[in-house]
Order: C-alpha cells, then structure tokens, then sequence
DNA sequence: AAAAAAT
C-alpha cells in the first residue's frame, strides 16, 4: 500500500482532509453588503473562508490564490458568447442576434421560455484544485515526454500538468480507489492518466480518444472530487455536475457508471431522459441531486417547467461532444448553456473531433487544455479488425445471412442499417428466416428499446439490429462483430460504430458492406484502414481512386446542377448517395 | 437525405 493512500483512511471525511492540503490557505471572498446568497453558507462550510466585507461598495473579487486564471473577472465571462453582448454583463431577452445569426430565429424565442439567469453577482464556487503527489513530482521532464510518448498522448495548453502513472497518484479518495480495485482495473488508460490531474486542476478540457478508451471514468472521477467540494446542496437547488449524452441508453449507462463510484461517497444521481415518465424524474430532481445526467430534450422540458435550474452546475460534460454540438444538437446545447454561470468547468469528451467542430467548441470553454490519445487524425479502435466488402445493394442481404452463418456461435453480433425503416425491414427478414434479431430505433417506444437493449446484454437475444441510435458510447461486453449493412453517412459514425466492438482492449470484428453509393468515402476508409494496420482489398482502393478530390464528387453533377443552397452535409449526402458514374 | 432528441 502505497503512503499517499492513508490520507484517506476515512471516506467520510474526505472533505475536510482534502481540504487540509488541496484548498490554498489565503483564499478569501469579500461580498457585496447586501443581502448575497453567499451566507446561507458561510457558516456551514467555514474552510471556503468566505467572508462578507463590510461596506467594499458594488465590487467584488474573489482571489483563488494560486488557481491558474479564474480570477472571477466579469471580462473572462463576457468573453463568451452565450453571457450576452460585451459589457452588458448577462443576457437582456431575447432580442439581438446570437452567435451568428442574424435576427429572431426560433431559438431565440424558444429562449424566453427558460429563465433569465443572471451571472453578475455570482458567488464563488470551489473550483478543483490539485496538487501534484510526490512521485508524479519527482517525474523528470523526461520521464514524462518518454511516458507521453508510450501511451501516445498528446497535450495542449497552458501549465499541463504531468500524467498520473498509478491510481493513486490521482488523490482520488478512498472509496474511488476501492471500487476501482473492485472493478480490477490495474492501471489507469491514456486518456486518464492524462485527463485527470487536468480535470482536476479546475481547468476545461478537450478529450479526445478511441473508443472504449474509459473517457467516462475520465470525467466521472473529477466531477465525484469537484462535488464533495462544494457547499452542500441547499432546498430547491439543481445538480452540480451536469453531463449531457445524445442518446437515452448512453445516458443511462453513464448514470450507472456515476452510481456505482458515487454512492458510496453518497453523492446522488439521476438520469434525465424523454420517453420514460416524468413522475419519477420531477421527484428525484426536487428531492436534490448532486449530478444529474441528461438528453437536451427532456432537460429542456424541466428547466421550462421549473421542475429544476443549472444555476449551481458547475462541473459540466458533454459526451459525445462532436455529436451533442453537430446541426441537429447544438441549438439545444445553446439552450442549456444560457442557464449555467459561465466560469464553469467544462468537458469535451469524443472519440471523434472534427476540426470544424473544434472552432464551434473552442466559443464554450476558457483556455482549454487538449488531450488526444493517438493522432489527431480520424482513427479506429487498433484491437478492432476490420473487414470490408464490396457488395451490390441488391446482394447485401444474400451476403448477411452467410456472413452470419459463418459468424454466429451466439455471441452478440450488432447490424447497423441507416434508416429506421431498413432497420425493421432486416429484422423482420431476419426472424422470419429463423435468425433471433431484435432491432432499436428511435421510432420505438423507449420501454421497447430498454427491453431490447436489455435482452442484447444479457445474450437472450444474440443479434440485434439497429440505427446509429446505438452508433455511439453503449458499452455492451463480448460484442464478437459488427456488421455495417449500410454504410453510415459519414466516418465519424463509421469509427463510433465499429466501436462498439474490441472495448477495452478486447478484440473484435467490423465487417462492412461497401457499396457503389459510398464510393465518396472510399478514400478516407482506406486511410482509416490504413492506419489501424488494416488490409485494404482493391476493390474499394480503386473506388478510392476514381472519385475525385478529398472523397468528394462534382457536386454541380450530382446535385443536376442545383449546387447552391445549404451547403455542407446537405448537399454533399444528397449528391453522393446517388450513382455518380 | 438519416438519426437523434420533448410532448
């Protein structure tokens, strides 16, 4: 046992040993005279050595002595896009164009429903604070550039702390070490070796790395730190933490996850997601809940309702954070971010990070550290072997079934199809030829996804098929293939899907039919291959080939001269989806 | 043109 585990001998007194060294001695708040929110508690939590100046005027400050940037300046806060124009300090109606756009749109009356919140006089949360442990400081630069190198993390930002090599250099408490011991973890991934000591700093974070990597406990572990540092929650206040996934199963699975590591500190959570009654979800968020995990939509509804408010999160993720900040996501993430005080800390995690997305994301987060596990480039899970075939359309269901017949000996195998129609269309075929599939789509009701979800974990039912509702994060054991009968509509799918196969260090098979159709992707999915170590069959390197440019096609040809309009994803998926020769 | 996400 190492010497650094008996500071925390005692779980429940974490807090206050953690507070013992972590919390810099002269760190003080002056409050306004008024009657601030800031007492209600001063005195239940006297190390936050809060203290009402007396007569200080309308100026406040708060000096974090020693952590690194948040000086509570309102000029940090304005600097983002979402706290109203520069110098108005906070959001006035919903008036003026946001971000970008121009005029009212829909949002911005959308936006009137929630809240007004007001981020002038915020009181001072404890950001996270850490300290290196002796042995992470008695690493020299170049055991760190050498131990960087190894597990190919890359780092960016300012002041980056070095990478934890042990769990317990991490000053995790007890019971997280406990129950990653439980768990027979032996040493902590890349992203988290990395991602930790970086999360908690206090500092927001871009986190990018291959599936399956353990991005959840990367997150998770801080935010469980980043709570039981915070004033206890008072009657009527909402969640500290708040992470927010684009599907309800991957809500519901982070949840578990945030359960089993938070309970025994007993730091609640729930899960906040549409289809399931909201009965259940108003009393548990009523009740007081420490981290809440959600889908936009549902979340939305609540905060509208009143049934809760962000105005305490200050620890906020977004999983999946390509997706949640992608066209169909990002006006309900905009939505969201209008109700948290912006000096929060906040996380980006993905496996996938297009660089367009990066610019959209950099408007959210104050002087971000980034991590990427790997090269920065597209890339597939390595321990994945993957397997493509090109097939006519026609012939894709004759080469399912044989390929299943090689394939199945009942372990789990996932089909993914592109629309929720040929979702059920395959399904369908499938049992009546006596394979037991069962398929989840978004059309279906969420008590019919849970169960189908459930059977497909449990191996009742080896084959499910499904849309790219189960595309990203579902973290199901033993998935032996995934089968992608279509090919997705972009590659940041197609590396999610395969995902869900060869998790954490296991190994896995991605068979992929590749028709004419995709020919557009042909390039980048030889690059992908390339990269993992993968054969590429001439087939699709000579589809590679005859498309021009970077994968795209003429567009003014594909699209029969109609070229203009929404330009991107639009255009690009409607052009190529056709045949191009 | 597809999926997801509130009712």
């Amino acid at each position: 046992m190492h010497p650094y585990d008996s500071r925390y001998a005692d779980p429940s007194s974490y807090r206050e040993r953690r507070s013992d060294f972590m919390r810099p001695p002269q760190s003080t708040y002056s409050a306004p005279p008024t009657g601030h929110p800031t007492a209600n508690y001063g005195s239940a939590y006297p190390q936050a050595a809060y203290t009402a100046a007396s007569g200080s005027g309308t100026s406040y400050s708060y000096s974090g002595g020693g952590r690194g940037g948040y000086g509570g300046s309102k000029g940090d806060r304005d600097a983002r896009p979402f706290s109203g124009r520069g110098g108005r300090g906070g959001r006035s109606g919903g008036g003026g164009g946001r971000g970008g756009r121009g005029g009212k749109s829909k949002d911005d009356l959308d936006n009137l429903m929630l809240p007004k919140q007001d981020f002038k006089n915020l009181v001072p949360f404890e950001k996270n604070f850490y300290v290196e442990g002796p042995e992470v400081q008695a690493m020299s630069e170049q055991e760190v550039t050498v131990y960087r190198a190894r597990r190919e993390i890359s780092v960016e930002g300012r002041d980056v702390p070095k990478p934890v090599r042990f769990f317990h250099e991490a000053n995790f408490p007890e019971f997280c070490l406990q129950v990653i011991t439980r768990c027979g973890f032996v040493e902590p991934t890349a992203i988290q070796s990395q991602g930790w000591p970086m999360a908690l700093k206090g500092r927001d974070l871009i986190g990018i790395a291959e599936t399956g990597s353990g991005k959840t406990l990367a997150y998770l572990l801080p935010a469980l730190v980043h709570v039981s540092a915070q004033p206890r929650l008072a009657q009527g206040d909402g969640p500290v933490v708040l992470v927010l996934a684009p599907t309800r199963e991957l809500a519901v699975q982070i949840q578990a996850e945030a359960k089993k590591f938070g309970s025994e500190s007993h730091v609640r959570s729930t899960c906040i997601y549409g289809g399931a009654p909201k009965g259940p979800q108003v009393a548990v968020l009523r009740r007081g809940v420490e981290i809440v995990i959600a889908t936009p939509g549902r979340l939305i509804d609540m905060l509208e309702a009143g049934t809760t408010n962000l105005r305490r999160v200050t620890y906020l993720v977004l999983d999946e954070a390509d997706r949640m900040l992608d066209m169909g996501f990002e006006p309900q993430i905009r939505k969201i971010l209008t109700q948290i005080r912006p000096d929060r800390q906040t996380l980006y995690w993905s496996a996938t990070w297009p660089k367009d997305v990066e610019a959209l994301a950099r408007r959210f987060v104050h002087d971000p550290y980034k991590i990427i596990i790997g090269s920065s480039d597209l890339k597939a899970n390595q321990s994945i072997n993957q397997i493509v075939e090109v097939v006519p359309e026609s012939e894709k269901y004759a080469r399912l079934i044989k390929l299943l017949a090689e394939v199945m000996d009942g372990s789990r195998i996932l089909i993914f199809v592109e629309t929720k129609k040929g979702c059920d269309r395959v399904t369908r075929q499938l049992r009546m030829d006596g394979w037991p599939a069962l398929s989840i789509h978004g059309d279906k009701a969420q008590s019919e996804r849970d169960w189908v979800l459930g059977e497909f974990k449990s191996g009742k039912s080896p084959i499910m098929t499904a849309t790219d509702v189960a595309a990203r994060g579902l973290d199901v054991k033993d998935i032996k293939c995934v089968i992608n009968y279509d090919f997705p509509t972009n590659l940041e799918d197609y590396v999610h899907r395969i995902g869900r196969t060869g998790r954490a260090g296991a190994k896995g098979t991605a068979f992929t039919f590749f028709t004419v159709a995709n020919a557009r992707f042909a390039k980048e999915l030889v690059k992908i291959l390339r990269e993992a170590g993968q054969s590429v069959i001439p087939a699709l390197e000579t589809m590679g080939f005859s498309v021009r440019g970077n994968g795209g096609i003429d567009k003014f040809l594909l699209t029969g001269g109609r070229s203009k309009g929404r330009g991107g994803y639009g255009n690009r998926s409607f052009a190529a989806s056709r045949p191009y020769y």
